[in-house]
RNA sequence: GCGGGAGUGGCGGAAUUGGCAGACGCGCUAGCCUCAGGAGCUAGUCCGGGCAACCGGGUGGAGGUUCGAGUCCUCUCUUCCGCACCA
């Protein structure tokens, strides 16, 4: 018998997909689609088990799928800029585009020792110009709609990588990367308009019914709707008013002052008419400074100071003070809050700080008093009731709140695509013509890592002639968020080497909407929620049909090593390389499926790996000792009524194992559990094998069962089961292998081993027809030798069956 | 504080959705085979009692519904994750 060598194996049949181009496909409209897809890698130069776990998923997947005869698209890319690479460039002086690719190069090699079946003819990678050409058009598509827009604004910018972050880049007050404290810079910025979508974005989100609870209550969290008004404050004794958003405007009878966020436009205007401007501007600066990084962190108090200045409340036409406080916010709402100390625990702490008055309006039956007209309404009523008198006097309107904002995708840096607009002097802001992109990034030989946009160095790149009058005009300098290449790639897949534009709509049409997506939980809402937000606009240029990019949508969990995750700073990385090198991919593969559901954690053990190599090498046994005298069953049929009980069992194994499969792994996806099941069907075979006669009978029997393991196992240890596959005689390997078909009949027990439960309490098991009629097994139950010594001298109030299951007596 | 999960042997996890709790694997124990074994095979492995048949207990805790609860309901504890002064 030959020796089980699957570090051959891999190498073998890895060359073989290779050259045949095996996971190549094309648009066959005779075959239903199914594209599965793996969020692209970042480059960082070696993947770690942890990352080859989800590749891992969907490779079962798409292997599962082409042998239930789907055309499957299962491609991979490279999430190729970002800072890591320019940093680099920082610190060794090595080129982001020769580093980048370089880890390109060596990742591609562990994917590819790994067998999982990609579409290498459409790798893509995003740092190279024939994709980010694409990011480019579209950003002119964007500005053409009002969907790509230019302001200054407060921004987030990160010290240390001289770089403004988007909102979502910066974590408890730091930069996501380096982990600095935030610092808050005006900067003029490019911004997609996609709160445009905020209500669509919400709503959609019902359907996505294949989606985690989890990611669609963070997504609906992160675009956080609230209904509310806005109303009017005039301010006593000159002109202009302050408007505030408010959810509970049936307290508005309550509100005894007004609060302005620091960075709120009235106050420079405020200081200015204050007996101490400079001492104004001063404490509202310092609460700027605390915002994110003091408030995130949870340690700064309520603070606020007297503006000197009072507003009317429009309905107690009352004059309340105006103050400065620290808690809120500039960027929510209008940056101005009505307090209501009575009914608002932030406002009533803040209240009684600086002895600001308190006033009840709410019962706690909801109900409202010193509320004058409203009197005696509930908050309900008079929420819509007090919203319409405000809208009928022309100082208010009902309005709905979003948290989500637009997103800034301008950065300063270099590795990026080159944001395609030109800034003239006489025309304004004016787009690079279509047919003059891709803008390239020039090369740039030294990188300091100071000061601005890396590309406003390079004279050449920057000076240009306005396409509208042809003077001297500056090209814009900088570059895209990486968010953006990687929020529509899954489009690119359908149509990877299109020259003429994004993607042909046709090719997406036949592959898209994405029916299996797996990544890790970390883009539950950023990458996710882009992408979401690219659909539409794919959608609203008339490009594609739908606007819901991932049908299913599974996160996997991390790979644990003693209890961290793997990084390289705490040295507890897991090579994937090395454990192929031990005990081949396919041990690799299989041990990562087994451990647990896709979703959950897992804690790596070396010794769990070498458990599913010994299953592969048991498999790799016992279809070695019937490989002699098989014979070939796509010639014979199984007489079904020859067969000894022995036979008979074991066929029913395969069938059954063959049904749990099939469910586990398709609907359930439970992909641990199938391999369990198959793992059973082994363990079967070896009895059967040790125990049973070599009849010829028993040869189709082992025969059967091994093939269709043979398949099954297949999306998992892929290599191992081509070359058994081949071995058995099928020359023309598992692509043309379909999926093992369940036989019922074969299935079906011939006895079953009922329960009997008396009082609840489980006392014997009873063997019966699987067809027996109720009253039959009822008779045998208690005439069960226990049953009646559990049963004597007692009444038997009652016997519940639950057919084919369990027999429960109930007695007194 | 708000929201979403999760609590089952020594460990990872099963339990076909209300019907035999602990499948499968890891680890461990004993035996066989072996010059040897990080190989292979066989048996055992929830806890307590018993040679055994069997008996009692058992899914974080307390109640409840039911002939029957890991699963459903109420309360509670622990823990992980996300958001967090969003007016």
């Amino acid at each position: 018998m030959a020796e089980y060598h699957p570090q051959e194996l891999d190498k073998k049949w890895q060359a073989h997909w290779a050259n045949t181009q095996a996971f190549e496909v094309t648009e066959d409209p005779s075959k239903p689609k199914f594209y599965c897809l793996e969020m692209f890698a970042y480059p960082s130069g070696h993947a770690h088990v942890g990352h080859v776990r989800n590749y891992i998923i969907g490779d079962v997947v798409a292997r599962l799928k082409r042998l239930q005869g789907f055309n499957v698209l299962h491609p991979f890319g490279w999430d190729a800029f970002g800072l890591p690479a320019e940093n680099a460039a920082i610190k060794s002086g090595i080129d982001p585009e020769t580093s980048t690719l370089g880890n390109i190069a060596h990742m591609k090699g562990q994917l590819q020792r790994l067998g999982i079946s990609y579409a290498w003819g459409r790798e893509l990678a995003t740092c190279l110009p024939e994709y980010y050409r694409w990011n480019q058009w579209l950003f002119t598509r964007m500005f053409e709609k009002g969907l790509a827009y230019r302001r200054r604004s407060t921004v987030n910018w990160c010290p240390v990588d001289q770089t403004v972050l988007a909102n979502e880049q910066v974590v408890d007050g730091a930069c996501w990367r380096c982990g600095t404290k935030v610092e808050q810079k005006d900067l003029e910025q490019w911004f997609f308009r996609i709160t445009a979508y905020a209500d669509d974005l919400l709503h959609a989100a019902e359907g996505l019914s294949k989606w985690p609870e989890k990611v669609l209550t963070m997504q609906r969290n992160w675009i956080g709707r609230s209904e509310g008004a806005r109303v009017k404050f005039p301010i006593q004794g000159r002109d202009g008013s302050i408007e505030v958003f408010t959810t509970r405007i049936d307290t508005i009878f309550g509100a005894t002052f007004v609060m302005l966020a620091p960075e709120h436009a009235l106050v420079s205007v405020l200081a200015k008419e204050s007996a101490d401007e400079k001492g104004f501007l001063e404490q509202a600066q310092r609460y700027r400074g605390q915002d994110r990084a003091g408030r995130l962190t949870g340690e700064v108090a309520k603070e606020g100071f007297f503006t000197g200045r009072f507003a009317i409340n429009p309905f107690t036409n009352q004059p309340v003070p105006i103050w400065v406080a620290n808690y809120v916010l500039g960027e929510y709402g209008t940056g101005a809050v009505m307090a209501v100390p009575a009914h608002d625990e932030r406002d009533l702490d803040f209240a009684r700080k600086y002895d600001l008055p308190i006033v009840q309006v709410v019962r706690d039956d909801d109900v409202l008093f010193n509320s004058g007209a409203y009197s005696g309404l509930t908050a309900d009523a008079a929420r819509a009731a007090i919203t319409e008198a405000a809208e009928e006097r022309g100082i208010g309107e009902a309005k709905v709140q979003f948290r989500l904002k637009d997103w800034g995708i301008s950065r300063q840096r270099y590795w990026g695509t080159p944001i395609p607009m030109i800034h003239c002097p006489v025309d304004g802001v004016v787009p690079v013509p279509d047919d003059q992109l891709p803008v390239t990034l020039p090369k740039i030989t030294e990188f300091t890592g100071r000061g601005d946009s890396p590309l406003a160095s390079v004279p050449e790149f920057v000076n240009v002639t306005c396409p509208k009058c042809g003077g001297p005009a500056r090209r814009e300098t900088d570059t895209m968020d990486t968010f953006v290449d990687s929020s529509w790639y899954f489009y690119r897949f359908a149509d990877a080497h299109n020259d003429q534009m994004p993607f042909d709509p046709k090719k997406v049409a036949y592959w898209c909407p994405v029916d299996f997506y797996s990544g890790g939980v970390e883009h539950a809402i950023l990458h996710l929620i882009y992408s979401r937000f690219f659909a539409r606009v794919f959608h609203d240029l008339g490009m594609i049909e739908h606007t819901e990019p991932f049908t299913h949508l599974l996160t996997q969990g991390m790979v644990l090593k003693d209890g961290h995750v793997m990084s390289k700073s705490k040295g507890n990385v897991v090579d994937p390389d090395t454990m192929i090198e031990k005990f081949g991919s396919d041990a690799l593969r299989l041990y990562v499926m087994f451990v647990a559901p896709p979703e959950k954690e897992v804690e790596w053990t070396d010794t769990g790996l070498e458990g599913s190599f010994r299953f592969l090498a048991r498999v790799w046994r016992v279809a070695n000792q019937w490989q002699a005298d098989a014979v070939d069953l796509r010639h014979v049929t199984i007489d079904q009524g020859a067969l000894t009980a022995a036979e008979r069992s074991m066929r029913r194994k395969t069938h059954d194992t063959i049904r749990r499969v099939t469910a586990d792994i398709d609907v359930r996806q439970q992909m641990n559990t199938a391999v369990s099941a198959m793992m059973e069907l082994v363990n079967e075979l070896y009895l059967f094998t040790d125990k049973g006669e070599r009849s010829s009978q028993a040869s189709l029997v082992a025969r059967e069962a091994i093939e269709a393991l043979m398949v099954m196992l297949s999306p998992f240890a892929p290599h191992t089961a081509e070359e058994l596959w081949q071995m058995y005689g099928h020359s023309e390997g598992l692509a043309k292998a379909s999926w093992p078909v369940f036989d019922a009949a074969v299935a079906k027990a011939e006895e079953l081993e009922i329960p009997v439960q008396v009082n609840g309490k489980l006392r014997a098991r009873v063997v019966v027809a699987p067809d027996i009629a109720d009253a039959e097994l009822e008779k045998i139950a208690l005439a069960d030798p226990n049953v009646q010594a559990h049963t004597a001298g007692k009444t038997i109030k009652k016997v519940v069956i639950a057919k084919g299951r369990l027999v429960s007596v109930v007695v007194a």
